[in-house]
DNA sequence: AAAACATTTCAGTAAATATTGAAAGTTCCG
DNA sequence: CGGAACTTTCAATATTTACTGAAATGTTTT
């Protein structure tokens, strides 16, 4: 395979990943195609590269930088912003990890511990128990899963190859 | 708050956070519906309580019992079918990180390793080196991940809180 | 065997999401 | 200041994804 082709289909493979995971394909090309670049790029290169608009790029590039996962470069004596994606696979999991964290989990654990206070029905008493007993469950478990992250978030990539892995393994 | 306002909150919250994970709203919603419901439910019942249509409502029953996160329930003497949510936190999460590795990350894991064998072009020997690269880090990273989804998928939930998460304490 | 009841399919439609591109906004510099 | 170079915004549009509902298919009962 050429390596042309190959990043095209690299490309083109995160991208498909990245919807399924509630990342729009264009934001996830960009990165792609970020991570595989030798240098930093400018907006017309990836608007080039990836045949998109100009709206369409610089949106999704701040969106990159929003997440951590981009950096804008200032080259020397340019005014033209170039853009350098973060290589260390791990620094880009944990990132990821850590904003879904903050815009997905920490809201729903909000919405539940506000659903535990329902009000006594003398006719639903089952209901309202069975109702309890999952919200609660749910809630035990999201707060586990968002501990888990914060941890993550805070170690160093040694950590957890070493002991999670460790556990993982035995 | 009343018991039916707080489900309806659950229900909602539930659907909005599968859609931000590549699941459909319904999937999700149907899914809440049956968590909290205290006995099984019929494609009727579910299609009242969600204002949706009778091919959604099969549709997405469907797509739950593929998943394994509801089981059809036959009553006795009845025609009618049933349907039963797990209301196992533990199973549910293992059950789709189980589906979302064999669906997913497999299917990338398969690409990055035929991305491997680049031609070499002489031109252009550092993009070649970059490219190897961050694929062999993405392909390794999502091997580590798939093996500790298949540790946990069967694992059991003593196991994970036990080892796991004390681990993550540490 | 055919009526009665239940489930599944799928073409058409509706809704949600993403993209474009031109205009407006910034920043830099002579 | 004026205008060139670059970036950002956003209403209109296109694309993708989900949903409907009626028809087809399947199943049980008499």
């Amino acid at each position: 395979m050429k390596i042309d082709e190959a990043k095209a289909k690299f490309i083109q493979s995160w991208g498909a990943l990245g919807t399924q995971w509630g990342i729009n394909r264009t934001m996830a090309q960009i990165h792609a195609l970020l991570l595989v670049a030798i240098e930093p790029m400018t907006t017309e290169q990836v608007m080039e590269a990836l045949s998109i608009s100009r709206g369409n790029a610089n949106m999704n590039l701040r969106a990159l930088i929003d997440w951590q996962l981009v950096e804008r470069i200032h080259k020397l004596g340019e005014r033209k912003e170039y853009f350098e994606a973060e290589k260390d696979i791990w620094k880009v999991a944990t990132r990821i990890a850590g904003e879904r964290r903050k815009r997905e989990l920490q809201p729903v654990i909000e919405t539940l511990s506000n659903l535990r206070d329902v009000e006594k029905e003398p006719d639903r008493k089952a209901e309202i128990k069975e109702f309890r007993k999952v919200t609660k469950d749910v809630q035990q478990f999201a707060e586990k899963v968002d501990q888990m992250l914060d941890k993550v978030n805070k170690a160093d990539e040694h950590w957890f190859l070493g002991t999670l892995l460790k556990a993982v393994r035995s």
